[in-house]
DNA sequence: AACGTCACG
DNA sequence: ACGTACGTGACGTTG
């Protein structure tokens, strides 16, 4: 990278709001500048740019303000405990020796656009870091954009080129100019163009290009919703827009890029104000990059404060072969990877004597020393968050090495409950104290990485202590990081998609919206927005007149489906409106939400598999979710069709059948429900039977069901009033059917009485394999609270047991694709289902493989059974 | 960011 | 009398 250049009112303003405020002894608040030091040097770490620079904003008014009177007119002033970091941080960029960039008339904007013109025209790479969104009309070959968020993302994530602005908007940058002149900008008081949102904006500049265009082909746009009038008349309103909304590129600054180095640094000046500031850690760092060696404060137990000196060295190339060496006498070693755009930075290595090696990926040396490193399996490694990393380096044709301990997953299984596993977190959790202004970091998104690596050092022992005193041995070792591997593998395959077909379908449902949007606004007169609840409740509880069902305290109408299938007889509008919902939530989620997610590498969906998220053990896949691909009703399982398998491949579909009620018959070791799993396979009809006191023939579809219904609801803990719901009959009937249940398994109501016991003592309830999840709310005096930690008791043993079947039937299938040397892939995981896809000449081989292990995964005193099925999309493979 | 809604096991 | 089935993630709206 040639040159970054920060938005410097934007940036401090996002590091303002997205840290707590934090105010050194005399009060005087320093949270912003924390934040935008942070922000700085993540980035300069980040991208390494030879030339940094920041521009501000000036208090004057702007040419813009000469244009539109209002312009900006609704900003809100800068509160004071900000406004009184400006001059500080000014003045301390100052002394770390960068250039401030202001100019009267213009705003930073423009700054940057200037600057970022400069670079193009000179064929220079530049880096614009900002927290607007407006600056992404800069985005060019050599431009890209870092907008700053108060979200956790990481810096790729936010980092914008000209590929990332197609496919998050559909237009290329430029034409993100003329959307803002038809939508306008409420934070800017740009007007845009009455009544036209960002969707139509898009839509509209997606098919014209620009609004000239547009404007020269008026009369083609379409006449609903009365479009056409309201660009007629907020035309002169759009070129005012679009002129505000430019971004001005040749603001009279110096032309020189040479002109923006950074020089003069006074070190000496910038450490005494850091030190005003209460900034250690900053000062710290400053050190560290000028000397390449750095300090780091542990406490090992609160009570006795013992320091621990870390040495950072930048390994220069001549010196690889010693390190090599020298890493290699070593029992352990802790490490961690810089990467962007699957590219590796940097290899951070800490030894045993504290000596941490910093060693960048400049040439083929980088690659002889990692693999000569990583090819030793005697050494232990450890990391934290090993799956990314995995992908990295198998992707640049690194040795994976195999790892003796990830400390992320040591901490999820130590804390599943917790939601953030990040080394920082972790670290707090397990004894560190993160020096006072470090502390607040966790906020703003802030990795370096040789802070992660010597926090990892300081707390892997004690995890492993934590591991062993827990019992996880077996889950950590055998479970968990060995299903790290697996998942990184399909994540990297993906899922292929029918994407022409997927386009076609979500014509096909766009049409089927309009028509029903028409339709319904006929039926509400007024011109409200069907996709907002609020909108919808008053204009069917309050215009209709619909009776409102009786639904408990809440201030608002609720119009979820159910209630509204309640309705349908009041009024005709109603079957619409489900009709409405069915169609935009599968469209918006399935085809919009699909489509975006594919590749347009290799056209497959690389969903991410979580391997921390869930209290019971599960896992959880976003980016898409490919959990949740409807089934259950025939509209949304067409979307089945659409994944496939590539020519020459078929997909192989497996899934265990009932694995969570065969795990409540094995713990509890009811001998009836054993009897039903060993005899026959319908469990339902069976157990239906019994509690109906027929013979299994006599049992008809709707007792089926009820057993069905209160099967699932044993293991859910449910109780007589939503049985009595669920199955329409009253709560006296329920109450009956759960007691003649429960009667007639009498050891599986022992077992839920027994586990909630001993999960009261313990503080804890877990899996058969020692999963563990600590439920303190079961002593609550809180009877919702109480009640509500019952259930996650009876819940989590069985649904954790489950999970850790599949994962390790998922280990065992990936290992024996592997020792058959098959090209076989396993590419999904649903729970209890898993999906491989496999070549023709494989498939019978590869499904003997999938059922038999998934069969094998785990030992029950009843057999575990799967079904499984092949076919070319994932519908057909669906037996 | 929180809420309501709805997709899955 | 309470409030009413477990576990997830995504989308759109709203403040």
């Amino acid at each position: 990278m040639d040159l970054l250049v920060l938005d410097g009112n934007s940036i401090l303003n996002r590091a303002f709001y997205g840290i707590k405020l934090l105010s050194t002894k005399n009060g005087f608040h320093t949270n912003a500048i924390y934040g935008f030091l942070n922000i700085l040097n993540k980035l300069k770490d980040h991208f390494n740019p030879k030339i940094t620079t920041i521009a501000f904003d000036l208090n004057a008014p702007t040419f813009r303000h000469e244009l539109y009177v209002d312009y900006k007119a609704n900003r809100k002033r800068m509160p004071e405990e900000l406004a009184e970091q400006v001059p500080v941080l000014k003045k301390l960029l100052k002394y770390l020796g960068y250039k401030i960039i202001e100019k009267e008339s213009f705003e930073a904007d423009d700054i940057l656009g200037t600057l970022s013109y400069m670079c193009e025209k000179s064929g220079m790479s530049c880096l614009l870091a900002t927290g607007d969104r407006d600056l992404l009309q800069l985005v060019s070959q050599h431009t890209s954009v870092y907008i700053a968020s108060t979200k956790t993302k990481s810096i790729d994530e936010s980092t914008y080129n000209e590929e990332k602005i197609l496919e998050e908007y559909g237009v290329n940058p430029q034409q993100l100019i003329e959307v803002k002149a038809l939508m306008g900008d409420k934070s800017d008081n740009i007007p845009g163009i009455k009544g036209i949102g960002p969707k139509i904006a898009l839509s509209l500049v997606n098919k014209y290009g620009n609004i000239d265009n547009l404007y020269s082909n008026i009369e083609s746009v379409s006449i609903g919703n009365n479009l056409r009038v309201k660009l007629k008349n907020g035309k002169d309103s759009a070129y005012i827009s679009r002129k505000l909304g430019t971004i001005i590129r040749d603001v009279p600054i110096p032309k020189e890029i040479s002109f923006y180095k950074n020089v003069d640094i006074a070190t000496a000046e910038a450490v005494k104000l850091l030190e005003e500031l209460e900034m250690f850690t900053v000062i710290k760092k400053l050190k560290t990059s000028k000397k390449s060696d750095t300090e780091l404060h542990r406490t090992t137990a609160p009570e006795k404060e013992t320091e621990e000196t870390f040495q950072v060295i930048c390994a220069e190339d001549h010196e690889l072969e010693k390190i090599a060496t020298e890493t290699k006498s070593q029992e352990t070693i802790h490490f961690a990877v810089d990467f962007h755009d699957e590219e590796i930075h940097t290899l951070y290595i800490l030894l045993e004597n504290q000596r941490l090696f910093v060693i960048k990926n400049k040439n083929e040396k980088f690659l002889k020393f990692t693999n000569s490193v990583f090819s030793s399996s005697r050494i232990k490694k450890i990391t934290h968050d090993y799956k990314p990393v995995y992908h990295v380096l198998s992707k640049s044709n690194i040795e994976t090495p195999r790892i003796f301990l990830d400390t992320f997953l040591a901490d999820y299984l130590l804390n599943p409950d917790q939601k953030d596993h990040s080394i920082k977190k972790t670290a707090i959790r397990y004894g560190i104290e993160l020096s006072s202004s470090s502390k607040e970091k966790n906020k703003i998104e802030d990795d370096s990485k040789e802070e992660t690596v010597i926090l990892c050092k300081l707390i892997s022992k004690k995890l492993l202590e934590e591991i062993e005193k827990n019992e996880l041995q077996y889950l950590l070792n055998k479970i968990e990081q060995p299903l790290a591997l697996v998942l990184a593998n399909m994540q990297e395959t993906g899922f292929l998609i029918d994407k022409q077909a997927l386009q076609l379908y979500s014509k096909k449902l766009k049409n089927r919206i309009e028509n029903l949007e028409y339709e319904i606004r006929k039926f509400l007169g007024k011109d409200i927005n069907i996709n907002s609840p609020k909108q919808l409740g008053t204009a069917l509880f309050e215009d209709l007149g619909i009776p409102v069902p009786k639904q408990s305290k809440s201030s608002s109408y609720s119009t979820k489906a159910e209630i509204l299938e309640s309705l349908k007889n009041y009024h005709p509008v109603i079957g619409l409106l489900l009709e409405y919902r069915t169609i935009s939530k599968l469209e918006s989620t399935y085809c919009t939400g699909l489509l975006n997610n594919i590749s347009s590498d290799d056209g497959r969906i690389h969903s991410i598999f979580n391997q921390t998220e869930t209290k019971t053990g599960r896992l959880s896949s976003v980016k898409p979710n490919l959990q949740n691909i409807p089934i259950k009703k025939d509209l949304g399982k067409e979307f089945r069709n659409f994944f496939v398998a590539e020519d020459g491949k078929v997909l192989i579909d497996a899934d265990y059948s009932q694995i969570e009620l065969r795990i409540l018959a094995h713990v509890s070791e009811d001998e009836t429900m054993i009897k039903a799993f060993s005899n026959h396979d319908d469990i339902h009809a069976i157990v239906a039977s019994e509690i109906f006191g027929l013979p299994i023939n006599m049992v008809t579809a709707n007792m089926r069901n009820s057993a069905k219904v209160v099967n699932f609801g044993i293991i859910y803990g449910m109780s007589a009033y939503s049985l009595s719901k669920e199955l329409n009959i009253s709560k006296k009937e329920a109450e009956k059917f759960i007691g003649n249940y429960f009667l007639h398994y009498p050891k599986i109501k022992k077992y839920f009485e027994n586990t909630i016991k001993v999960a009261r003592e313990t503080g804890y309830v877990e899996t058969l394999y020692k999963r563990k999840l600590r439920l303190p709310d079961l002593l609550s005096k809180n009877f919702q609270t109480r009640t509500a930690a019952e259930r996650l008791a009876r819940n989590m043993p069985i649904q954790g047991t489950a999970a850790d079947i599949m994962k390790i039937a998922m280990i065992k299938v990936h290992n024996a694709i592997k020792a058959n040397n098959l090209e076989s892939k396993l590419i999904l995981q649903i729970h209890d289902e898993l999906i491989v896809e496999s070549p023709e000449s494989e498939k019978d081989t590869a499904q003997k493989i999938l059922t038999l292990e998934m069969q094998n995964a785990a030992k029950l005193s009843i057999p575990l059974t799967v079904n499984v099925g092949t076919g070319k999309n994932w519908a057909n493979a669906k037996h």
